[in-house]
DNA sequence: CTGAAAGCGCTTACAG
DNA sequence: CTGAAAGCGCTTACAG
C-alpha cells in the first residue's frame, strides 16, 4: 500500500511536507505543492484515515443508533442526518439495537471506541444505565424521539398530536373513541400520546370504556388484533379509532374491513407517522405528519454545532401537521 | 482518556500483557488476568480502535453503498446485511450515493480509506471507471442487484420474473398488457424486466402498441403519469398494466382509480417487488417478492467469506417468488 | 518555505 | 508465563 512517506520519497520532500499539502494547511512552495499533487495522482494515493484518526482524535464518522433499521421513520430519519453530515464530509456508522436496551449501551461504547465524532440516538426508553453510559462517553450527544434528562434532546410533540387528532375527531361529532397505544416504557409514544388522547376526552366529558383502550406493539398485525378485541368486547362500540401509528393504524383498518365495517361512515380510523402508506390505503388515511426527514436533520445539525463548540443542554420540540383525509 | 499503558501501569504489567486479556490471546496467569480484567472495569476504559485498526490492518467495519437511503428495499437490504455482520462483530459503515454515478467511485475510495475490510455496493448501472475502481480499491466486495463483471455479483432474477409475470397476465387471458419500465442505463430493471415483458409477448403473438410502453423512474408520480399516456394515447386500451416497481404500480391504481376504472375488472395492474404497501393498498397488489432481506444476508455471507479467505469471482442469481392478489 | 522528531494507542514477533 | 522494542501511517509543535 502506498502510504505518505512512498509519497515524500517519490517527490523528494519530507512527509512534513506532504501532509501539508494534502491537508491544504502552512506553507508549501507552489512547485512543491504541484509536484506532491502529481505524484498522488498518479499512484492512487488514498491517505489512513485510521492513522489521521488516531492522531487527531477525530474520525470524520458519527454513529447512529437505530432501534430497528428497516422502518420508514429511521430511513427518514437517516436520510436527513445524511443529508446534512455528507456536507460536512462526515460518514454514518449504522448501528441497530432491534429494541434490545442493553445493545444501546453496548453500541455507545463501541461506537466511542471508534472515537466517533458524535452520536444520534433514535431513543425508544429512558433509564439510569443508558443516562449514564451518555455522561460517561463524553461525547456531543443528541437524543432523537425521547426527551433524556442531561442530553440535549429533539421531541416530537406527541402530546398535542394526539390531543389535537382526538379533537379532530370530537369534531366530526365522534363522541367514542377507541384507542390503541403502545407499552408505557415508551414515554413518548407509549406514554404521552395515551395522555393526549385521555386528557382530551375527559376535558369534552366523553366516556371511554376499558375494552376501548388496547395495548399493540407498533405491528400492523397488533392494530389488526387490537380491533378486534375492541369490537369483540366493547358493550358499545366506538365510532372512531385512534391508534397511535400508521402501521397499527392499517392493521386496524383491515379488520374492520374483514368485517364489513364501511370506513370511515361506520368507524372511522386515525394514526400518526404520515407514512408513505397512509397515502395509498384506501380509503386513505387521516394521521399526523411529523417531519421525520427535518428532525433527523436538525438532530445532525446540532450535533455539528456541539462537536465544533460545547453547547448547553437544550430541549427542542419539533412542529407537526395534521392530515385529513379520508379514513375519517 | 485512559489508554492500555494506563491499565498497564495500574496492574503492574506490560502492556502486552493487558493487550493478551483483551484479545485473549497467548498464555497470561489466571490471576494477572483478573487484576486485569477488574482494573478495566473499574477504569471503564475503552480500546482505541483507530490504533487497533492502524496497527492490524483490519477495521472490523464493513462499507455498503446504497443508491438511496430511504426506500424500503434498501431498509430490508441493510438489515439482512446487518443481521448477518452483527454476529461477526462487524460494524457498517452506510454510504448514500442519491443514484450519482461519481460519488459511488467516490465512496469506493473513501471507504477504503478508513479501511473498510469489505464493500456492498447496491448497484444501478455499470460503467468502466466504475469497475476499475473497484479492481484498484483490491477489497472484498460484492455487487447486489446488477451484474457487474469481474466482481462477485448477486443479482434478482430480473428477466424471468418479468416474464413469470407477464405470463401469469396471459393465462389471466390478458391479451392487451402495457409495461411501465425504467431508463436502460440500468441493466437490471430497465433492461432486463423489459426484455422478460417483451420476449414474453412475442413469443405468445401478443401486440404491444407504442404508446403501452412509457418510462418512468421509480416514482408513484411517475407510475400515475405514464398510466396517463396509455390510457390517453391508446387506439386500444390495454386490459392489464405491468410496472417493473411496487411503487410505479401503485401510481398507476391511483390514476385508473380517478378515472373510474374498476380493478381488476377493467384493467389489472401487476408490481415487482412485495412492498408493505402492495399488501395493504385496495385492492392488494400482485406482485414478485425478491426476498431483498435475503439477498442482502447473502452478500454479508459472501462478503464474510472473502475477506476469511479469498473467493473467486461468482455469480449468483437469487429467488423470487410470484404474489398473486386482487389486482389481477 | 521545509524537515527531524515525537507521539497518537495499539499488536506482535522475539527473547527470556 | 511475561516484557522490551519496533512499527502501523499519520500530524504537529519546534527549529531553522
Amino acid at each position: 500500500m502506498t502510504t505518505i512517506n512512498d509519497i515524500a520519497k517519490m517527490a523528494n520532500v519530507s512527509r512534513t511536507t506532504v501532509s501539508r499539502v494534502l491537508n491544504n494547511n502552512g506553507y508549501v512552495s507552489e512547485e512543491v505543492r504541484k509536484r506532491i499533487l502529481k505524484i498522488v495522482e498518479e499512484t492512487g494515493y488514498i491517505p489512513s484515515l485510521s492513522a489521521k484518526s488516531l492522531r487527531t482524535k477525530r474520525s470524520g464518522v458519527i454513529g447512529v443508533i437505530l432501534p430497528r433499521i428497516n422502518t420508514e421513520t429511521a430511513s427518514r430519519v437517516v436520510s436527513g442526518i445524511n443529508e446534512v453530515v455528507a456536507k460536512e464530509n462526515f460518514q454514518i456508522l449504522l448501528t441497530d439495537t432491534e429494541l434490545d436496551k442493553n445493545k444501546e449501551i453496548e453500541y455507545i461504547r463501541l461506537l466511542q471506541s471508534r472515537h466517533v465524532d458524535g452520536i444520534i440516538l433514535l431513543a425508544t426508553n429512558i433509564n439510569d444505565r443508558l443516562i449514564s453510559t451518555i455522561k460517561d462517553a463524553n461525547l456531543p450527544f443528541i437524543s432523537l424521539g425521547q426527551d433524556l434528562p442531561e442530553v440535549t434532546s429533539i421531541v416530537y410533540d406527541d402530546y398535542h398530536a394526539a390531543a389535537d387528532i382526538t379533537n379532530m375527531l370530537i369534531s366530526n361529532d365522534h363522541t367514542k373513541i377507541a384507542f390503541i397505544g403502545v407499552g408505557e416504557e415508551d414515554p413518548s409514544v407509549g406514554q404521552l400520546r395515551k395522555q393526549g388522547y385521555l386528557d382530551t376526552l375527559s376535558k369534552h366529558n366523553l366516556p371511554n370504556e376499558d375494552s376501548w383502550i388496547q395495548t399493540g406493539d407498533f405491528s400492523i398485525e397488533s392494530g389488526y388484533e387490537c380491533t378486534k378485541t375492541i369490537i369483540k368486547n366493547s358493550s358499545q362500540l366506538p365510532t372512531a379509532i385512534f391508534a397511535v401509528t400508521d402501521r397499527m393504524a392499517i392493521g386496524a383498518m383491515e379488520y374492520l374491513r374483514e368485517q364489513g365495517f364501511q370506513i370511515p361512515a361506520d368507524i372511522a380510523v386515525v394514526g400518526i407517522g404520515a407514512s408513505t402508506m397512509s397515502k395509498h390505503v384506501t380509503p386513505s388515511l387521516t394521521t399526523v405528519d411529523y417531519f421525520n426527514k427535518e428532525a433527523g436533520e436538525k438532530a445532525a445539525q446540532l450535533l455539528i454545532a456541539d462537536m465544533k463548540k460545547k453547547m448547553p443542554r437544550k430541549k427542542y420540540v419539533q412542529t407537526y401537521r395534521l392530515i385529513k383525509r379520508d379514513s375519517v
